[in-house]
DNA sequence: TATGAACCTTGTAGCGACTACAAGGTCAAG
DNA sequence: CTTGACCTTGTAGTCGCTACAAGGTTCATA
């Protein structure tokens, strides 16, 4: 498939998929005889896991290392067995926020089909001293 | 609270949270007589919210519509019932997103504890066709 | 009282991750 | 044989910060 093809199917402008290739988050593509990038369904995957992760919030950095632990999953474990770990523990803290956040959005539907008009502050959700977590260190460095 | 303070709170700079004000998503401090700026707790959980939204993948410009769907839980429902329900698909398909993730990186877990050596794919978790849902449409504008 | 850290201002410039456009060329379908 | 999709290199713009400069004020502490 060329490069057109693939920026439809993932939602990709053209320009973007030639940067991963250059940034190395996309392996090159084999070309065909008039030079043009060939596509498999493999870099269909991967484009796809990478524009889902830069959509949840992850880095190219921490990208380009959850490419690097999917291509090691059955190589020695020990060595990327605290990799998986840190990154579990920020993605299920990411799916406890959105979920708080769900909640109050949940809750405002609810009053606004007229059940209850309740205080439904939204940024109480993640913003609130009564959250589960109370997480201070930088969140981006 | 000065800046100083609610930066160490929160994890941001403080020439983040001036520059948030300059953009209007904080909204501007009281000043001390020295003309210090002197934030409240509604300051806190307002930033501690937007910091957390952005780790969430969320643009300023989503930012800015869930405060104000939030500054509105009160007002007329209908105006903000299609907004708050826009924005609980795209938190749900988020969670939806990071589960698989999640699921994948606990298989990875247990297969380094030795229980078996599978062949977690990270990358099968969102980029893999036999995904939950299929999304075509570009994600990021 | 003086040092120094923390704050104030305005302004400029850098970075990450794209996004766009230019300029010039190749290739394939209608 | 034109049109549109692709190729290349390069530059520059946008967003969301982040850093640093330069100059000034405030405030705790030695």
């Amino acid at each position: 498939m060329r490069i057109g093809e693939l920026a439809r199917a993932t939602g990709t402008k053209a320009e973007t998929i030639r940067y991963y290739e250059r940034e190395g988050i996309l392996p090159a593509a084999d070309r065909t005889d008039s030079n043009y990038r060939d596509y498999s369904e493999d870099h269909l995957t991967t484009l796809t896991f990478v524009r889902r992760a830069r959509e949840l919030g992850f880095s190219m950095a921490q990208v380009r290392e959850l490419l690097a632990l999917s291509d090691h999953a059955d190589k020695p474990c020990q060595d990327v067995d605290q990799l998986v770990r840190d990154q579990l523990i920020e993605v299920d803290r990411k799916i406890e926020d959105l979920t708080a956040l769900s909640n109050k959005l949940k809750e405002m539907v609810r009053a606004c089909e007229g059940e209850r008009i309740g205080d439904c502050r939204i940024v109480e959700s993640l913003g609130g001293k009564n959250c589960a977590i109370s997480r201070v260190s930088d969140p981006r460095g």
